[in-house]
This record gives C-alpha cells, sequence and structure tokens, in this order.
DNA sequence: ATCTATGCTTAGACAAGTTATGCATAGATA
DNA sequence: TATCTATGCATAACTTGTCTAAGCATAGAT
C-alpha cells in the first residue's frame, strides 16, 4: 500500500484481502479496486504487494484460485477464501479490533495529561 | 512489539512513542512501561524494537536526550519531545486516525454484503 | 496502427520489527 | 559477602513484507 505512513499497512494487507473476499470471489485488480473505493481512496494497494500477499496466501491455505473471464472480457485470476481463509478473517478481524482500541486507549490517555 | 500479528505495530511505534512522551520527558524502559499498563498489556514493546526507535527518531530530530538518575536511583537517558517531535505526533495522529477510518470502512462495507 | 486501461508476475532495494546476546548496577536476600 | 532479580541500555543478525520498477499480454477505442 502507499499512504502517508506505507509502515502502517504492515500486517493489514491480508486482512483487507480476506476482508474483501468475504464478499465472494474476486481478482487481484478487483480487490485493489474495491479497496480503494470503499476507503475513499484512502488505501492503495499497490501491485507490488498485492500479488505477492495473495499468492502467499494461497500458499498458507487461506484462498484458492482459478482462471476465469472478467466482465470485460479479460483473463482474470478469481480468488476465494477457504474454510480456512475465513477462520483466518475472523482471528485478524478480532486482532484487529484489540490492536485498534489499545492505540485508542493510548492516545486517549495522553490527552488527558 | 510482540502482539497476536507482530506485524500490526509497523509504523506506529513511533506514534507511540511520540504520544508517550506529550506527558512529559521519560526513559526507554519507562515508555515501554506505561505503554503496556495503558494499553492494558495489549501492546508490548520489545527491547530491540524500542531502543532503535527511539535512536532513529533522535536522529531525525524528533527527540532529545540526556542521561539522568532516575527516581529509583539508575543511570537513565531521558527523551523528550522536540518542536519537530511535537509536529510529528500531530500528523502521525492524523494518519492513525484516517488510516482507521479507512480500515474502519472497510470492515463495515464487508459486514453489509 | 496506436493508445489506454486492464491484468498478472517478479526481482531487487529498503525499512523496521524480532530474537538473542552482552553489559551494567541497585537493592534485596541468604 | 555473595548472589539473585529487576531495571536499564545497546546492537548484530535474521526475517518479513512493502515499494519501485520493469516486463509481458490483450481488449477496446481512436
Amino acid at each position: 500500500m502507499a499512504q502517508r505512513n506505507p509502515e502502517m499497512l504492515r500486517g493489514t494487507v491480508e486482512l483487507l484481502i480476506l476482508t474483501t473476499l468475504r464478499g465472494g470471489p474476486r481478482h487481484g485488480f478487483g480487490i485493489a479496486r474495491w479497496l480503494e473505493e470503499t476507503s475513499d481512496d484512502e488505501l492503495q494497494l499497490e501491485e507490488g504487494s498485492l500479488y505477492p500477499a495473495l499468492h502467499r496466501m494461497e500458499r498458507r491455505g487461506w484462498l484458492e484460485s482459478e482462471w476465469g473471464i472478467s466482465d470485460n472480457n479479460r483473463n482474470v485470476k478469481l480468488y476465494r477464501l477457504t474454510s480456512r481463509g475465513r477462520a483466518r478473517l475472523r482471528s485478524e478481524t478480532e486482532g484487529w479490533a484489540a490492536f485498534a482500541a489499545a492505540i485508542g486507549k493510548v492516545l486517549q490517555a495522553a490527552e488527558a495529561v
């Protein structure tokens, strides 16, 4: 991703991809598009991050892929969640919530000072 | 840091340190302690992450340090925010808010599916 | 025929967190 | 006195993952 702070993405790219695929199979480009639109352009997944992420997630058994044809008649690789991927999505979502809450506590505690 | 997802910390360590120092000068160990307590043990800053982060932040001019004696009579290196550090704190805080909001949008959009 | 947007892949550079180790000392305890 | 524990700082080596950049391919429009 390329954000104001590029490092901030570390560890959330996979959550984002898993989340995107909750709604059904999508291809890489489509995932990036959806994330961009849904986040109002705040989240921009670079191809050099996106595709390697998809590959390692497939390698880990969280995703499955197959080649297909898109609406606009292009050859695309469609990814879908596996059951392990769904489980991973749940734990990553929890992890994110806990993490964000912790940061929130810290920021708030410092405001009080 | 060592969280459920260790990668999730990327890019937030500096925000956390800057935030901690908002309340006044502290030494490295004290920063880690405060973050741990304030986050109810959710955030654990490893020494191997903490000290290098402090060094590079000082190198970048966000922090200043001086050796001193702690309450418990130990030699400690006290860090304080510089004006550049304070500016950086503001922008990092904004960056975090925008990022967290973006993730929130994505998670919520996917729930709706 | 060429241009643009779509679409996938991968190598190399880079940044930052983790593990592990080393070192030092104050205060408590045996 | 000796030792143990908690405190406290530093850093090398490893690992992981993102970014930049390049390459390749093709559908549809001009």
